[in-house]
DNA sequence: TACGCGTGGGC
DNA sequence: TGCCCAAGCGT
């Protein structure tokens, strides 16, 4: 009974911090659920700095799910470009067309229905189904790890099976049924302003008396993860064709990273690899065959795109020739389609004379 | 189940 | 600098 008592203090002392300090963002004055998906997929593992530009953009140019079932999936990646894990935007348009034309263009009301939708989790469809409709499904993102872990002082491994159910039943324990998208965006809001992952405000927190991590000086230890993912080195050399009236050629990635998006044509090495080996590379001289060529390094420096799980060490090889068997476009058509971070860079730098 | 999947910011 | 982290999900 005691601990009921105590809980019941946490998760209302949340919802008043939260009444009182909640940041204004563009998702909180809709209930709509077409438009609070797409805040939320958005905002899966991306910071709300880097998403709400973002969320802007989707919500001008497709205000309904109509308008984005009706949309190419090339047109919904390039809205994307920029902001990281594609599949995101392609399960994001595959979900729009299933509500479209299994649902009649009616949103799922109700968690069980809301996470079959591809591309949606446990915790985008607690958020949806709290947020739009008071379904008590309990929201455990990073944050709510974060403030749980230190809070009552667990040391589970958050990425774990164990770990995974032990906090959703905490967070389902907390929860206000009475409100539960305001008590899921309290603690999460909580854990993004206060129980930050790095200095957070402990001093001020109106919860560090009774914080189990606080009063054993454990904020730092948690929450905690099981180990660290292997970072793979690759190598790319992409093929920049320069051909006569601005023309040149792309191709479109269809497994892995950047799936669906363009790309030059590409020869990936297990080494960094100077002209020499580029000239006497199989895949180049299928491309070129004995054509008459002339080869320029873009880049003296390798260019390292860093990914989370692997860091790609990049030249670009630009190549002069005549003509090629290969389907090609104008160089003015490039920016039409939609490319990895990687390659944008590279064209805002490139100048084609 | 463990791993693959982007990009950017903080220290 | 290198590492961690960010409103996770699919396979």
């Amino acid at each position: 009974m005691h601990f009921y008592i105590i809980n019941m203090k946490i998760s209302n002392l949340l919802i008043q911090w939260y009444l009182s300090n909640k940041r204004n963002l563009p998702w909180r004055k809709t209930l709509d659920p077409y438009k609070i998906w797409l805040s939320e997929i958005i905002l899966q593992q991306t910071r709300v700095d880097q998403g709400t530009a973002y969320y802007h953009k989707f919500t001008e140019n497709f205000p309904t799910v109509f308008d984005l079932a009706n949309a190419t999936e090339e047109e919904v990646l390039k809205l994307w470009q920029g902001l990281g894990y594609y599949s995101r935007a392609r399960n994001l348009h595959f979900s729009a067309k299933y509500i479209v034309n299994n649902l009649n263009g009616e949103f799922p009301s109700t968690y069980s229905e809301i996470i079959k939708l591809k591309g949606v989790g446990d915790y985008t469809a607690s958020a949806i189904a709290s947020i739009c409709f008071n379904e008590a499904t309990a929201v455990v993102d990073g944050n709510v790890y974060r403030v749980l872990a230190r809070y009552f002082g667990i040391s589970t491994a958050i990425n774990s099976t164990k770990g995974i159910k032990e906090f959703k039943n905490i967070a389902q324990e907390l929860i206000v049924a009475e409100q539960p998208g305001t008590f899921n965006q309290a603690i999460m809001e909580y854990g993004a302003r206060v129980c930050k992952p790095q200095n957070p405000i402990c001093d001020t927190c109106e919860l560090n008396n009774s914080c189990v991590a606080f009063g054993k000086n454990e904020i730092q230890n948690l929450p905690f993860k099981e180990k660290k993912i292997k970072i793979k080195k690759r190598y790319f050399n992409y093929i920049v064709f320069k051909m006569p009236n601005k023309i040149t050629v792309i191709e479109k990635r269809i497994s892995g990273i950047w799936q669906n998006m363009y790309q030059f044509p590409l020869i990936e090495t297990s080494k960094e690899i100077d002209i020499e080996e580029l000239l006497s590379n199989k895949k180049f001289d299928e491309l070129f065959q004995q054509k008459k060529i002339n080869v320029k390094l873009f880049n003296n420096d390798l260019i390292v795109h860093k990914l989370s799980h692997q860091h790609i060490y990049t030249k670009f090889w630009v190549v002069e020739v005549d003509n090629c068997e290969l389907d090609t476009i104008k160089w003015s058509e490039i920016g039409k389609y939609p490319v990895p971070k990687l390659v944008d860079n590279f064209l805002s730098e490139y100048k084609f004379n």
